[in-house]
DNA sequence: TTCTGATTTGACAGCGTTGTCATTTACTTG
DNA sequence: CAAGTAAATGACAACGCTGTCAAATCAGAA
């Protein structure tokens, strides 16, 4: 316990400024790194800063500077898709560097009023920007008030880039083509697909690169080999179930994400399918489950923690005012083959 | 978009006044459900309140009435330990509905200063209160500091009740001897144990209930059964492959969490066991990952969303200064059982 | 009706910052 | 060395709310 003031009042700035023998001003205008400050002041300042273990109150900051600097993450709340942890722990990293809050809004999305619920969220903390994830970075109507509202945003993935808002990309469909095409490498022709939530744009874009991955190779697309999945466990074990019982039943199913991915493996594995002996099995987003079930699953990693780190340091620049350079970025995912791949039995 | 004020400024309490034709005295009154106010003036100022869709400044209301309507959550950086998670999303229910607000402060532990780092998050964010997992809610430096610093502190599953501390329970020791008495129960005798985080009290709580279970049954505790792990993956892996080298290998293994249980039945794959026919397997938590792997695993579901509500309720009942009668609360934990564990083989 | 005490309401001073603008100080230059 | 300009500093008013305390109003009793 360094100073000795271990409870009782919090310094402020007048402390500060007595200490130092300057104004509260100047005492604000070091703290805040503003030009004008010679550095022998600077100095005595930093010093009284110091041994008073001086932290501004952030209300009084909010207050009179009408930023809070605060950040809003807004996400889906049954959040079974697991990547949103992921966003949130990388998130949380980078608000700490830049001296800022992040502040959670898990949203149950079938209220009716999704705009009222960001609107809500956004006037009542006022936060000074908004990062959204999926399937709100796709939101027409959410991201037309926010827009209106001037809310600086950043959009983890969104389907294409939006105007006036910052958005960070990946690769997915290109992820998708070419996880599809190793599989079909590997000599499945009868390859499932199990589709992601149809509001998430990611879905769209994932079965967008299984299409092309087929067409490629010239194999013709037989439409009941794909499943509307949701993103969650036993969306994918049902549409794993329909698929394992066709007549000409997949000798590969790929999943759009690992969640159901787990779920189509555990579906197989009810039926007393061997995977990958009797089934190859793909998923995507290379959560901690694709690597910790058995076998391991081949997925695709997407850099999520660099993802949202771009996604908040670009938030701020442009909270600050800063004029940016960058208003978005594309990222490359890579494909983690593992061992729930192989080619298919009797080759 | 109800009031037209899409964006602009926001309403004040100033305007809400006017508007109501009150002083902004009475508007804080109405708006703080205070007394001493006439039902006919009530229902004017909460008319213009609506009208306005006035939101109160929480950056004013911090700075005058010195609160700040802020809760913080400390947690283990490295969050492996899923639980976490669970935590994560009740509290956050919890603080929306008491309209309070959650503060993330994910520690990485092994820094030198865990009081320091505490009592900074304390004193910068200027919470209410505090809400502790393990293993920072027994870490008596830290509690110390806290009781001094007179901050109000909840701790979810300490390893004992904590004075002046709000203390939720759940009864680990004896959910870990009902379960190890189970397993003993299908006939296994050479039942292998993987503690968990020396730092967690629920790591010895744990181990006690597989020890007590034991010595009930009058079997020989047989320490070279038993591995120390982390709570992590790769820490019940390692203590897998220790345990099942054994020359007489354990036909059972209780791992103190389900993630290190993933970690030994990985590991029991890897070398040819099947589960559970070969080898029964047990984990802690209930955790998303028990019953999406194959087969389910039997393991122990901790009340963790209720233990989390609790926590925060007593919580702002204690920072509002109301005299709670219940300062702590003990859950009762359900045994989970399902289809890796069975009778040891030639039974 | 008038008085008394309780209830209801309002005026106004903080709370701890930052923004604005005036003032002081330091540095140039003729 | 004086005047003029730029740099550094400070005084003071917001910011939007709550707390305190005084004033106004109301109810019931005399």
């Amino acid at each position: 316990m360094s100073p000795s003031r271990a409870s009782g009042k919090n310094a402020t700035i007048f402390d500060v400024a007595e200490r130092a023998g300057v104004s509260i001003k100047t005492v604000s205008r070091v703290f805040n790194n503003e030009p004008n400050v010679r550095e022998k002041t600077r100095k005595k300042v930093l010093a009284a800063i110091r041994s008073l273990d001086y932290q501004p109150s952030s209300a009084a900051r909010g207050l009179s500077g009408r930023r809070s600097f605060t950040i809003g993450l807004i996400y889906e709340k049954p959040h079974e898709f697991s990547y949103v942890g992921g966003v949130l722990n990388a998130a949380l990293e980078a608000c700490d560097r830049e001296g800022y809050t992040l502040l959670l809004e898990p949203l149950t999305l079938p209220e009716a009023g999704l705009v009222a619920a960001v609107r809500q969220f956004v006037t009542q903390t006022r936060i000074d920007g908004l990062l959204l994830t999926a399937p709100l970075c796709d939101d027409a109507a959410v991201l037309k008030y926010l827009r209106r509202a001037r809310v600086p945003v950043a959009l983890i993935t969104p389907d294409a880039p939006v105007r006036d808002a910052i958005s960070i990309m990946c690769e997915d469909e290109t992820a998708s083509h070419q996880l599809t095409d190793y599989v079909l490498g590997l000599g499945h022709d009868l390859v499932g697909f199990i589709k992601g939530h149809p509001d998430h744009s990611s879905s769209r874009k994932r079965f967008a690169g299984y299409r092309k991955a087929l067409k490629a190779r010239g194999i013709a697309y037989n439409p009941s080999l794909v499943r509307q999945g949701y993103f969650d466990f036993d969306s994918g074990r049902l549409a794993a179930e329909k698929l394992l019982s066709l007549p000409k039943r997949p000798t590969a199913i790929i999943a759009s994400n690992d969640d159901m991915a787990a779920g189509a493996f555990f579906e197989a594995r009810e039926r007393g399918f061997q995977v990958p002996d009797q089934l190859s099995l793909v998923g995507f987003d290379d959560t901690p489950l694709a690597s910790h079930i058995w076998p391991p699953m081949t997925t695709v990693r997407q850099p999520i923690p660099q993802m949202a780190d771009a996604a908040v340091r670009l938030l701020i620049q442009k909270i600050r005012g800063e004029e940016a350079a960058i208003v978005g970025a594309e990222f490359h995912c890579e494909i983690m083959i593992r061992r729930s791949t192989v080619a298919p039995a009797g080759q």
